[in-house]
DNA sequence: GATAACAGACCGACCAGACGGTTTGTTATT
DNA sequence: AATAACAAACCGTCTGGTCGGTCTGTTATC
């Protein structure tokens, strides 16, 4: 019988990958980017360690596969906030600050933690700076150009980020209603009617 | 000959302990937290590997010796700046963005990347995030106390942080223009004029 | 429909090098 | 003489990566 492939089901290959892909991520979030050997994955997916590596020929591609998914997730996340936004002005850092301190479907803790294990394995993996930086640009351009004091909308955003860093690196431990205090005042500030 | 010690000579393995330390953060930051091995601090320092697993017992005890060091610095620098600041209040935001951001002595590029590389590195010796949390509570407890509206000194303080961060972990390249822009509000926003 | 030809998925043994750390021995300092 | 400051050889482990080969399924040929 042939199979009829639809779109959203995936090859064999593809499945493997995914499951790698995940295996992966588990791995990082529970035990940190050290942890992520071949051996690892290997184990926690049941494949071989050569099976792995005729999916990802190296190690950096494994990486590079879940930075390029991580972006992309935020990404996603982010427009889809920013599309069910009905004020025009601070349409887009609201988004921002939403998707990145809300509860946008992109987020939760895992992808946090996530976040975090990227973050600092971009000091191992310098060419995966390229991906982040360039979402970065996207950011900072849609930030400056959302109808707010450029200014204003930069310290938002950057307020936003540390925010986040501060919690995913696990260095910070702001009081909860603190936070929340932090986010409605940005939120806010993303209206012009302040100014 | 009896030499006399005073009170900023060190001995000779607290020079060495001096190199040694030196020499990882050197490594550190000009290839990054993985390339940090004893070997390296070996060649570079002159000493061979047994000579510095002599004043560092283990990896964890070298590492826990920078961070503590870096900590230190930055404190220095905070506690020099703040002093040196007539108004009373926001004194201790002022001073907190001028260390992070400015010009103090504690600051600069490489003093900047050390502390990306350690960031990163956070995630491999955990129990070392106690020191750096604990010295983020005193910030926290610094900045809310400061004579300003907590949630305003906060977000100052989280906006310092992720643009020090953004631009450490070399993600973001921010306009210098828009940067000092951004400096220059945050420090007028610790004037408790505006509010 | 049987079979040959092929391709992708996967295994498991192996390797070369790196790394943290130990041990043992030597030199300098007091 | 005692102790601190080193040196050098060495060890066990782990890691990323290679390689030859197998197993499975799909496609072409007859």
């Amino acid at each position: 019988m042939k199979r009829q492939r639809g779109a959203s089901d995936l090859s064999k290959g593809e499945i493997a990958r995914e499951r790698i892909l995940a295996a992966a991520e588990t791995i990082i979030v529970d035990k940190g980017v050290a942890a992520l050997t071949f051996d690892e994955v290997s184990e926690q997916t049941g494949l071989s360690k050569g099976g792995i590596l005729h999916h990802f020929s190296s190690k950096d591609a494994l990486v590079r596969a879940m930075v390029e998914r991580f972006v992309s997730l935020f990404e996603t996340g982010l427009a889809g906030l920013e599309t069910h936004d009905e004020a025009a002005a601070g349409r887009y850092t609201r988004a921002y600050v939403g998707a990145t301190l809300g509860n946008a479907t992109s987020t939760g803790p895992q992808y946090d933690r996530l976040g975090a294990a990227i973050t600092a394995a971009l000091h191992n993996f310098p060419d995966l700076l390229l991906i982040v930086r360039q979402q970065n640009i996207r950011c900072q351009t849609g930030v400056e150009n959302d109808g707010l004091d450029p200014v204003l909308a930069t310290i938002i955003r950057l307020a936003t980020e540390g925010l986040w860093l501060a919690e995913v690196f696990d260095v910070m431990r702001l009081d909860p209603k603190m936070k929340s205090a932090v986010v409605a005042r940005l939120m806010e500030w993303t209206h012009p009617a302040k100014s």
